[in-house]
DNA sequence: TTGCTCCTCACGTCACGTGAGGTGGC
DNA sequence: TTGCTCCTCACGTCACGTGAGGTGGC
């Protein structure tokens, strides 16, 4: 019977010779039988055996799981079990390995439209990042809110056109301006401002922010920290602060 | 200006005391101040700063990395390529452990079909999953190939019932027969078995082959190693072998 | 004074990779 | 005799977790 050496076994398998020596100290592939000079040499079993490790590594199980496979009398009693261990352990892996992802896209794309960047503007990324869905939500929810006015106001002005009732328009133009305003202050309650400068959240004025210019993620405002005026990034406030004025 | 301890930093970021010592010692967030009993004390800067190693950390950034970024003059210049960095890298990652958890689902799979389950049934399984898609592969060739086959078989047999052209179908049936025993012939050749028992991979004799019963992966063979008969699983043979009956 | 927090070693994790320094086997 | 392979330590990886044994600070 033809014997193999290290690195036969490591060619054949597709391993280093570290990773069968490894194996021999972990107590899952000894060798049947060491040479007068203290080389190890696998017999045709060992070789079988050590493609069954390796096909197994290959779907991740754990040294353990593989040597606990091989010591048990009965393995179909553990196999299932350890399959399905490893199987959560590696869902568990995927899962964490898209979250990270899906951060990392989110920091990537923030960090193209931040103005001035520093290390600084990481924490502003977090703040911007933590708070996106709720920023966005509160969005919607104001534009939603919005929706009705609007067609009303709509309705309102085709029936004055088509039936003369004019006071229909003016008293949804009244409603409709009610509306704009519990809006504006509404929105201005649940918005916060960083200074891409100094990195201070802050809540301008009212009136700053109203007639403030603006995109639909930055307003024009004077920060009260450093006193710069230019582009701050919005966020949503997670709680209303004390002192707004 | 408050100072915060180790704790206080740790609980406010949601990390371990261990941790923050951790960041220490790799330098990455040095407390400002020391006590006189030598306990780490940190400021607002540092607490903001460790908010945003914390954040990094999330998106799994080596602490390597956001020790450069720090280090840098001009972090802009290298913020992204480090973001790609880990990018590439969390691919890597998730590509590794889609790969590992398709195979550990056909392990899976496959442990629940093969009888006889033993550790060496994992071989078996090994031998199974590499050679499936050309198994299958060579299944849909044959089905294909027999396809127009089996169509003009049946168009004649609908002349001959129509027009009374008997001789279409006899020849027709001629060169089925021929295709059968081709295609059959080229089936044996492709496919060898597993001895569930012995786990030796063989190639059965044509006549014993083609009479025996079996399912879609498994036939019912006698094992010229240990002699069983018994349902052997149907694999792909990479090469032809030399000694076929 | 008594808990509680924090301190510094220092080992363990997981499956090997990577030398260093020496030797077997064709 | 000369390469080549293989041998055994033993440290390094990565970001902490987990004690042990001691001490600061309210």
């Amino acid at each position: 019977m033809s014997k193999y050496t290290t690195g036969e076994i490591a060619k054949l398998c597709g391993v280093s010779v570290r990773t069968v020596q490894y194996y021999d100290n972990r107590g899952i592939l000894i060798p049947s039988e060491l040479s007068e000079g203290g080389r190890r040499l696998y017999t045709e079993d060992d070789l079988k055996r050590m493609h069954i490790i390796c096909f197994l590594r290959e779907a991740g199980l754990p040294i353990n799981s593989i040597s606990a496979l091989f010591a048990e009398k009965n393995p179909e009693n553990i196999i299932s079990v350890l399959l399905e261990e490893q199987e959560k352990s590696l869902r568990g892996e995927l899962c964490e390995c898209q979250k990270k992802l899906e951060l990392l896209e989110g920091i990537q794309r923030e960090v193209k439209e931040i103005p001035n960047f520093s290390v600084e503007s990481i924490g502003d990324i977090a703040h911007i990042m933590k708070q996106k869905n709720k920023l966005s939500g509160m969005r919607w929810s104001m534009i939603l809110s919005g929706l009705p006015v609007s067609i009303l106001q709509c309705v309102s002005i085709v029936l004055w056109i088509m039936n003369g009732f004019w006071w229909l328009f003016v008293v949804w133009a009244g409603i409709a301006i009610l509306w704009g305003v519990w809006a504006s202050v509404y929105y201005f309650r649940h918005v916060d401002y960083i200074c891409p400068e100094c990195h201070t959240v802050f809540k301008p004025r009212f009136k700053e922010s109203f007639w403030a210019y603006h995109t639909p993620r930055m307003r024009r405002l004077t920060c009260p920290n450093c006193g710069r005026k230019g582009l701050c990034i919005e966020i949503y406030a997670e709680k209303e602060e004390k002192n707004h004025g």
